[in-house]
DNA sequence: CAGCCGTGGAC
DNA sequence: TGTCCAAGGCT
C-alpha cells in the first residue's frame, strides 16, 4: 500500500537523520509538549529553545503556571511575539485546573476547545506526548505534502487545506505515530525547506511529484498578496531625570496587548490634541524603567538623553541598525500645550515623538 | 473568508 | 534593503 511505503521511507530516514534531542522531546509530557507547540506556532525552533528552557525553569508544571500572575507569564514571553499565545496559555492552564481536575484532557475534542489550541496543535500534543493516532498539519507538513503530491493552490484556501488534511490523515500510520509526525516536521525543516530544498537527500524523492515535474520551488503556492496602505504609529516618549520613561498599560487585546509601552497618539490626532485630552498632572505617571530587558521589551531602548529613534518597523525598535536618529526635541517644540510643556521642563523631562512607518 | 497578531531568519 | 514567511489560531 502506498501509505505504508510513504511512512516506511520517512521513518527510516527519521531514525538516522531526524531531530531526537530537542528540549521538549527529552521528557515529552503533555504539559511540556503543549508549551513547546504554542511557542513554536509561527516561530522557528532556534528562537524558541532558550525561551522554552527559561519558561520551564520558572513554570515546571501545570500547577505552577496556573498559580502564576498573567504579568509574569507575559514577562517570560516577552520578545517571542504573538502575545495572545501567552494569554491563552495562562487561561488554558487555569481552565484545566478548574474544569479538568488539573489533568490534561486526552480527548482531542476537549483539547481543541481550549484557548490557543487548534486541530494541529491538539494533534501534536496527543500524538507526540501520548502516541495517540492523530495527524498534524503545520507549515512543514503542508510544504512536504504540497510538493510530494503536487497540490496546487495556496494552503490557506479552505479547499486546498482540506486536501492536505485528508492526505495527512491517510498517510499517518497506526504504529509510531509520534515518530511519523516528528519526521514530517523534521523533513520540512531540514530538507524540504522553502528555499533550496535538498532533494538529493530526500527519502521521498522517488515519489515526489513536484520533483518529477522539476517544479519543487513552485509548491506550495504563495499567499495571494493585496497591497495595503502604509500605517504610521506615533508614540510619545517622555523621560525624566531619574531615567524613567512614561509608560501606559495597553488594553489586553490587540497589538502589544497587556504590555507597557509609551502612550500612542492616534493618526488623526496631533500630539497637542492628545496631550490636551489626556496628559495632565494626574495622568503623568512615570514608571521606573526596570533593569530587566523584557517586560517592556518593545521599548527597552536605552533612553539616553533625548535619543529618539525612527524605526523602519515597529517590532525592531531595539535594532540600532534599523533606526535613524532624529533631532532632540524640547517640550516646547512638540506642539505641547504650554502648561504641559512647562511642567515637563520643570521635571527635567525629555520628550519626543517617535514615528514608525509600517509597510502594511 | 480575510485580517490580525511579533519577531527574526534567510535570501 | 525589501520581501517572504515560519511547529497557527482567533475574530
Amino acid at each position: 500500500m502506498f501509505a505504508d511505503d510513504f511512512a516506511r521511507r520517512l521513518l527510516a530516514w527519521f531514525d538516522h537523520h531526524g531531530r531526537h534531542d530537542l528540549p521538549w522531546q527529552r521528557e515529552a509530557t503533555p504539559y511540556r509538549v503543549w508549551i513547546s507547540e504554542i511557542m513554536l506556532q509561527q516561530t522557528q525552533v532556534a528562537v524558541v529553545v532558550p525561551y522554552f528552557e527559561r519558561f520551564m525553569a520558572r513554570f515546571p508544571d501545570l500547577a505552577s503556571l496556573a498559580a502564576a500572575d498573567l504579568d509574569e507569564v507575559l514577562h517570560r514571553w516577552s520578545g517571542l511575539g504573538y502575545y495572545a499565545r501567552a494569554r491563552h496559555l495562562h487561561r488554558t492552564a487555569r481552565l484545566i485546573v478548574a474544569d479538568h481536575q488539573g489533568r490534561f484532557p486526552q480527548r482531542i475534542e476537549a483539547l481543541e476547545a481550549l484557548p490557543g489550541i487548534g486541530r494541529s496543535t491538539a494533534g501534536a500534543i496527543l500524538s507526540l506526548a501520548l502516541g495517540q493516532h492523530h495527524p498534524i498539519l503545520d507549515g512543514n507538513c503542508k510544504r512536504v505534502l504540497a510538493r510530494c503530491f503536487a497540490i496546487s493552490g495556496w494552503p490557506g484556501h479552505s479547499a486546498v487545506l482540506a486536501r492536505l488534511w485528508a492526505l495527512a490523515e491517510a498517510l499517518t500510520p497506526v504504529a509510531r505515530v509520534a515518530a511519523f509526525n516528528q519526521a514530517m516536521m523534521d523533513l520540512g525543516a531540514t530538507l524540504c525547506t522553502r528555499a533550496k530544498p535538498a532533494c538529493q537527500a530526500c527519502p521521498l524523492a522517488e515519489r515526489c511529484q513536484a520533483l518529477a515535474r522539476d517544479a519543487v520551488s513552485t509548491y506550495p503556492a504563495p499567499k495571494p498578496r493585496k497591497q495595503t496602505p502604509p500605517r504610521a504609529v506615533q508614540l510619545l516618549l517622555i523621560r525624566d531625570p531619574d531615567d524613567r520613561l512614561l509608560l501606559q498599560r495597553r488594553p489586553p487585546v490587540g497589538i502589544w496587548g497587556g504590555l507597557w509601552t509609551p502612550p500612542e497618539i492616534g493618526l488623526e490626532e496631533s500630539a497637542e490634541a492628545w496631550c490636551r485630552a489626556r496628559l495632565d498632572a494626574s495622568v503623568l505617571h512615570l514608571e521606573k524603567r526596570p533593569s530587566r530587558r523584557h517586560t517592556f521589551s518593545h521599548f527597552q531602548l536605552e533612553m539616553r538623553p533625548v535619543q529618539v529613534r525612527l524605526a523602519t518597523q515597529p517590532t525592531r525598535v531595539a535594532d540600532e541598525a534599523a533606526m535613524t536618529w532624529i533631532e532632540p526635541a524640547a517640550p516646547g517644540d512638540l506642539g505641547l500645550p504650554a502648561p504641559i510643556a512647562r511642567l515637563l521642563t520643570e521635571l527635567g523631562a525629555e520628550t519626543a515623538i517617535a514615528r514608525q512607518e509600517e509597510p502594511g
